[in-house]
DNA sequence: TATATACGGTACTAGACAGTTTCGGATCTT
DNA sequence: AAGATCCGAAACTGTCTAGTACCGTATATA
């Protein structure tokens, strides 16, 4: 009690004195956090390799944030700036024009820096129940919401059908790729996402398989 | 070298002396360690926790695995029993009807625990790589395997068109439910499976979307 | 019976790490 | 200038656990 004061100070009443703390290296630590949690996982990150990352001292640590695991929530809450902007989703006219469109080496290269923590995480979701939603929303439900979007102008348009399981559909290319990098530890490439967009999701809307297009390469 | 030897001998050669090694103990143990695999994870799991459950001294794991390492290794890779047996897969007449007929209360039971202990592994599978394609194997791979099979039969019997990608569609339903139990902590209910079925499988094989089959429940 | 090893159980050792404290110095308010 | 709080750095504490050693007992060979 008496000590946490001394933290609590800060956010209970805005007290005047003494050196201010220096928030502009919040996320400086949360991005190392986040670096540590992608190499090692939660497990084996220890606050002092986050604090070297950091160039920062334990203890800076340690007056911000009141344990390990507080640290981690909190740099995955922060995780979602350079995610997916929906106002500026692909617009080509087609179903899979715009699905290729979406495919692009940054957003590939971002999607397994982001699925890599969410292997170090794993370890600590039965634990933190609450972590699973929001790694949930910060790395795989911007992408399905970004293929919902697609789709469901597909329908606008006429395009597919209405009646599309486009709740499903939207979270195949996430969820195939989270098991690829997680699991079979296999990079997701355009060889692959080009593959599930031909080979499953527009069978699936009823595009693709009437007209044959056998011998795509990516 | 000196202490390995003791070791060694019973696999080097047959030492006669002393009392024997009680090889019925080594499922016990290792079914254990899974168990506590799957609660805990692999950095939650103690020597002491897996003796215990399997009413072990810990030297006595310690005289069959050199390692936690090792133990965990050896758990998963002897963990492929009680699996699917390829020759006795439903065979209905219809490729709708062999995919319902795979989901039974046992099957989708099995399959969590298996995945929580993929999830247990998680953090190990970085250091560990062997691992991973072992704990794939096991637990993914042989539930593709028989998609694969039932597939396979519906091309030849001319239900499906022979130009499907049956690799990328059998992979499907096994990564969406790894990816709705480890990530999404859901459970994997007959409603879930169905609606892979009938909203993404079938469509996507040029079943299903033709025909109204909205409207159907679990 | 004598010897050697396995067994379950317990105590011990050594290292790693979360979290705390201390220190010299910097930066803020009064 | 004075006092309070920040900073990075490092020392320190308490706990936890992998792995080892030893105990008394059970079971095997010779």
């Amino acid at each position: 009690m008496t000590q946490l004061d001394l933290e609590a100070d800060t956010t209970e009443h805005p007290s005047k004195l003494g050196r201010k703390r220096d928030h502009t290296r919040d996320p400086e630590i949360l991005d190392a956090a986040l670096e540590v949690l992608a190499e090692t996982g939660y497990d084996g990150m220890t606050i002092d390799m986050v604090a070297a990352r950091a160039k920062a001292g334990k203890a800076t640590l340690y007056r911000r944030w009141p344990s390990k695991g507080e640290l981690v929530i909190d740099a995955v809450a922060c995780m979602k700036k350079g995610d997916i902007d929906y106002s500026q989703l692909p617009d080509t006219g087609t179903l899979r024009g715009d699905l290729l469109a979406m495919i692009k080496p940054h957003s590939i290269e971002d999607g397994e820096k982001k699925l890599q923590i969410m292997a170090g995480l794993m370890s600590m979701l039965s634990r933190a129940p609450e972590l699973a939603e929001a790694a949930n929303a910060a790395i795989v439900e911007p992408r399905a919401t970004a293929n919902r979007i697609l789709m469901r102008r597909a329908i606008d348009r006429g395009e597919i059908a209405a009646d599309c399981d486009i709740e499903t559909l939207s979270l195949i290319s996430p969820s195939m790729a989270a098991y690829r990098v997680l699991i079979l530890r296999k990079p997701v490439d355009r060889k692959f996402l080009v593959s599930l967009i031909d080979g499953v999701l527009l069978p699936a809307v009823g595009l693709g398989r009437p007209n044959d297009t056998r011998r795509e390469e990516g």
